[in-house]
Order: structure tokens, then sequence, then C-alpha cells
DNA sequence: CGACCAATTGAATTGATTCAAGGTCCGTGG
DNA sequence: CCACGGACCTTGAATCAATTCAATTGGTCG
């Protein structure tokens, strides 16, 4: 369901891909401020503070995160250019959203009285199943399996074959699929060692084997 | 945000709780099926089948899963009587629906014609953000958390001060929670042997200290 | 060159799982 | 009525995966 309204236009995929045709059609339908530049790491808004316009990435990558009260961080989603985030389902944050690597950031006002909450709602539940998507596979897969999950995802995002620029560092990676860094270190190692990817630069992966990747990962 | 359109009717919790005011919104607009009994284990909709009908729970309890390639179960939601599922963001359903002890379901179909599609959507979005919130507490927290969480959520569905029927046996819970169901059975002894409640019978706990339930989980 | 930050690697520890018995409750049939 | 069987729950011991703690390496920028 969901098939009453929204429909098919709603994809389940771990990390939030580009969606264009309905961003496109989002944009069409709302104002869209300057680009604002975020140096990296710095906050674009904050847990609990009262939630304003919705954010478009011009450049660069953003992490939206929650932290627990015992200080451990989970990362819900990165979004990279072209994506649209700071949907929430309540008038406050519930989520923080931080740049990671410097990026360029718009705000986005829909224009409600062109009727576009229809546009709004579709971006944001393809971004709710999103994220579901990843958590559920977060939950019941052991950390190689986890990394190669992300490994493909990020692949299919830059749309690249056989490599995948990580724009951020192995915290961030860990927090986003419930790891520490160190283990998101040795994991890397062993998939190395199989032989499935090179890393040519802490910050770039070759992949050698894809189908070794996804053989992993069968979900 | 969702702020535009869908707004203050979401609500984050870790268990969908019963949302009488949309749900009856939900079903004003909608034609209601009789009554059809499943008994314990019986399967109301299969994974992969085509997404159908919603579907209201008159009485009983029943689990909506997702099997993964290695037999592995993950339990994404539990509902009882007046709640409402059966949603799914595509055609098809990625989940399937069993009852856990017997639960009598009527189909539910909205009445689209009548504008129904917003009340769906509203009881959709709040199904979804409670299933994400659940899983976002399973990612971080330790055994013990996990279930103290559980158990209160249960005891705030149950409208209950001080005690939680399980309608679920341990592997169930555990199912729902990634965990074991030895280590369900294990954790429900620590928190006896911890003064924090008591198991007069396996499928009843009595809670002695709330309080001491909160202090594990303050999220 | 030296300082700093990220990444890697190793060793010990922890937490949950797996495998293997028992124990309890309940319904059925002798 | 009691014995037996089966389903579920509990408990224990060994194992395994990931974390924690502790260096060490590597790269970058003053």
């Amino acid at each position: 369901m969901l098939n009453y309204g929204a429909r098919e236009l709603i994809q389940a995929g771990t990390l939030p891909l580009p969606m264009d045709e309905d961003i496109a059609e989002l944009l069409r339908h709302a104002t869209l401020g300057p680009v604002s530049f975020h140096p990296a790491n710095a906050m674009i808004y904050a847990q609990g503070e009262a939630a304003g316009p919705l954010y478009y990435v011009e450049f660069g990558t953003v992490r939206v995160c929650q932290m627990a009260p015992d200080g451990r961080r989970q990362i819900a989603a990165f979004y990279s250019a072209g994506q649209v985030f700071g949907f929430e389902p309540d008038d406050v944050h519930l989520f923080y959203a931080e740049s990671v690597d410097g990026a360029g950031i718009r705000s986005l006002r829909p224009k409600m009285q062109e009727g576009a909450a229809g546009e709004v709602l579709k971006v944001a539940l393809r971004g709710l199943i999103a994220i579901q998507s990843h958590l559920m596979m977060t939950v019941r897969l052991g950390a190689a399996e986890r990394l190669a999950v992300f490994l493909l995802d990020m692949m299919e995002r830059q749309g690249s074959e056989d490599s995948v620029a990580l724009q951020m560092q192995r915290t961030d990676i860990g927090d986003y699929l419930g790891l520490t860094f160190e283990t998101v270190s040795r994991v890397f190692r062993v998939l190395k060692d199989g032989g499935l990817i090179n890393l040519p630069t802490p910050d770039r992966v070759k992949v050698i084997s894809k189908e070794g990747l996804e053989r992993f990962c069968a979900v």
C-alpha cells in the first residue's frame, strides 16, 4: 500500500538514491535559497531545534544523525549532490545534520499554495523507506556483510562499476553501519586480503570483484 | 518535516501505539470486511504477494516480518486490537504478516473517491516512523536495554503501570529485538535477579521497578 | 622537521550466539 | 488418575564476533 495515493513512486533502497524526477518536480514547486557553504563538520541544523525548511545539496556530503544520551551516534543517512534532506515527522528535529566534507547547501521552501504537499510527501516517504531498509539490513548482518552492502550502494550512487570515493571517514562509516571505526578498518583489510577490493588510498576503494561483494549480502 | 501536510499527527514511538483518532477517521472512510479468524501462526499475507487491502485487528496479535535468504527472520512490528497494518511502500509485499496467538482480522478498503488518501498516509507514516525508531534503538542498544524498552512499550500499549501480558513467545520477542530466544530468556532472568521484574508465569511480567527499567534505556 | 589527525594493527575483553541438556506445563491416551 | 509426549522455556558451557584499550604507522599542514 501507500498504493493509495503515493504508490509506485516509492522504492526501497538501502541508501537514498538520487531520484531526479521527483526532486526536479519538488524543486519546481519550491523557492530555493542561495548556496551556503558549510565546512567539514559544521552543523546544519540541531537535534531539538524547530524543524524549518528542507535542504538541497548542491555539492559535498551531508550526514543526518541521532545522538543517544550515552554519546553514541547513529547516522541515519548520507546525502550528496542533488539530494534533498531535512524531512522529519515532527515539528522539532529528532535528528541533526552536519556537513561531512564541506558542502554547499540551499534551503528549499515548498510553495504550499501550489499544492506541493504531494511532492514533498513522495520525497519524504522515499527517504523514510530508504532509512528503514538500511536499518533492517544493519540489524541482521555481520560486519563484513554490512560493509559490502555499503560499498555496493556507494557504487550505485556514484554510478561507477569498479570504484568508490569515500567522502566520509572511518568513524562516519562505523556510525552509519553500527560498528566501531576499528572494525570498519579491519573489515576493509579482510576484503582486501580476500581479493575483493583494493585501497589505493584510505578514501578510495577499487572494487575488484563486485560479484564477490554481492555474494556476501544476498538479501 | 512532513510538517507540510501531514504534520503534528505523526509521533515517533518504538511500537506502533494505538492512535484512536486517526484510525477512527480512517475507518470512517473505508469499507470493512467481516472478521476472519486466523489461528496462531496462520499467514495473513505473504512476502512477494501483491499488496491488496489494509487490515484492521479486531482481537489478538499480529506480527509483520521479513525473512532473510539465510532464514533469519526480522519482526518489524506487532499489532494488536484496534490497530491497522498492511501498509507497504510498494505494489508487492516486502513483508509478510502472521497471526501470533489467534487473531480476528478485518480487511479494510479505503474509499478513495471520498478522499481517504490523506488518512491512509497519516496512518502509514506513523507506522513507518514507529518501525524506524524501533530499529534505531535496536542497532545501538545491548540486550538488556532492548528488552527494557520492549517491556516499557508494552506497558504503555496495554495501559498498565505494573504488568505486561506477553502474547508472543520468546522466539518472537527475539526476532523483534534482534536477539536469540535464549538471550531473551537469560535477560529476563537478569532483570528478575536485579529485582526489576517478576515472572509469575512465562507469559506475564510483573514490573516491580518501572524506574529501574527506564534507567536502562534513557534515549 | 615536528605536530596532529586519521587509519591501521594487535591483544585482551565483553557480549551474544551456538550447542546441548534439563525443566515445566499441558493435553492426550492408557 | 496418572503416565507420556511435545512445545516452550530455562540454564550451562564453549565459541565467536565485535569492542575496548593500546600502540604504531602514515599523511598533511604549519
